[in-house]
DNA sequence: ATGAATATGAAACATTTGTTTCATTTATGG
DNA sequence: CCATAAATGAAACAAATGTTTCATATTCAT
């Protein structure tokens, strides 16, 4: 079995952190090792010891924080009341559960925190997703706020729950990518860096586009 | 003046086609100049050639549709009779004509525009956008649906109908990208390429969201 | 402190990258 | 058909790519 040095496992999670860092700004593609290496201040090499290769490095990159924002999730989830009379608070309660780990994440988690949601929504529009491993992480949690939403509402089509579920998915990933358009299109006024301004607008859009989804 | 030959001419396109297809599949770094010439069927000189550079190619790809896109909103936008007393008929109006078009043309307009569709939605969550001339391209006219919505909620906070946007145009970019995380979110069942079905609730959902969020 | 396991440094590897060069071929207006 | 401009083919370029090798240095339980 092999054992790991205390001073290398400070190496490989330095590594990973850079690479988190510069694959959410350019992509798999668009950094080599070298580029990791450099700004890690190790020798090129020291990713094929440490992870195999560069493709390795990246799921290892990605697995990293799975398990912990999918937890989070599954924690606020199992605390909404699904017998609360009032269906709109509910709803609420089960979009919160899913956004507000991320979000907080991405604001209180530190850079690699915010590097991770980045690069996340830039995997969220790939084929990638289906390809990998990664799909199947993440789909495993979504799967149970889809569950959660067809039983609180029977009679709403499963097509209709499904499409929620992407536009739900889709407005949180958009809003913690940090791609700027928000403050072009404002000019300057407002920043998409600014989450906890959004974070409420969020809420209410998704919840009231839900409600009137699922409408029968 | 430089007089460019008929025969060149289709050369020319089918190298766009062709950018087109694997930039929106693996990304402007994923793919390489000869991954392009090679599909194209044309010797890898001929890219520098007609295009100068890979980065002016990729710009060229991504110019070819910004203009017939955004007049085709534009001209929708116009149709819509903003005096209408129903307010939420004319959130349905200003929505499907911005919507609509881009899910039309990755419908009806042939590979080319399904290609991208599915690149732009890439570009979209990216910092990219505002690093390029391509951001801007796209703003102007984004910005006159954001006054329509202005216009239409005096009494909404600007930001709010900033947010609206920005998650009406997630969820448009998100639904075009072809991700096919629908696909194993519900085993199989539904499928992200299927938009036709996908359009009305997206209309709903995001209608619904606005209302919600505008409401004062 | 010592020795075996682990990690690093430095260099090299074969490919692949974007781009350039230039002779040859092709297309087009006169 | 001719002359000239435009486009292509084939090769070469230096730089960058991911990975491997191996000698040296570091770590840590004993």
């Amino acid at each position: 079995m092999k054992v790991r040095y205390k001073k290398s496992e400070e190496i490989r999670e330095r590594l990973l952190d850079t690479a988190e860092l510069l694959f959410a700004q350019r992509g798999f593609f668009g950094v080599s090792i070298r580029d990791i290496t450099d700004a890690a201040g190790v020798r090129s090499a020291s990713i094929n010891y440490h992870f195999d290769s560069k493709q390795n490095l990246f799921m290892e990159v990605v697995d990293r924080r799975v398990e912990p924002l999918a937890e989070a999730r599954l924690i606020a989830l199992a605390d909404v009341d699904l017998e609360n009379p009032n269906r709109e608070e509910v709803v609420l309660g089960i979009v919160r559960a899913f956004i507000e780990p991320m979000i907080h994440y991405a604001i209180n988690g530190g850079a690699g925190w915010k590097n991770y949601c980045t690069l996340i929504a830039h995997l969220g529009v790939q084929k990638f997703w289906t390809d990998n491993t990664v799909s199947s992480k993440y789909d495993s949690h979504a799967i149970k706020f889809i569950e959660v939403l067809k039983i609180l509402f029977p009679d709403a089509s499963d097509h209709s729950i499904h499409c929620c579920f992407q536009f739900l998915l889709s407005a949180t990933l958009y809003t913690v990518c940090d791609n700027r358009r928000m403050d072009t299109l404002s000019n300057g006024v407002y920043k998409s860096k600014d989450l906890r301004k959004i974070e409420k607008p969020l809420y209410k859009f998704v919840v009231n586009g839900i409600m009137g989804t699922v409408r029968v």
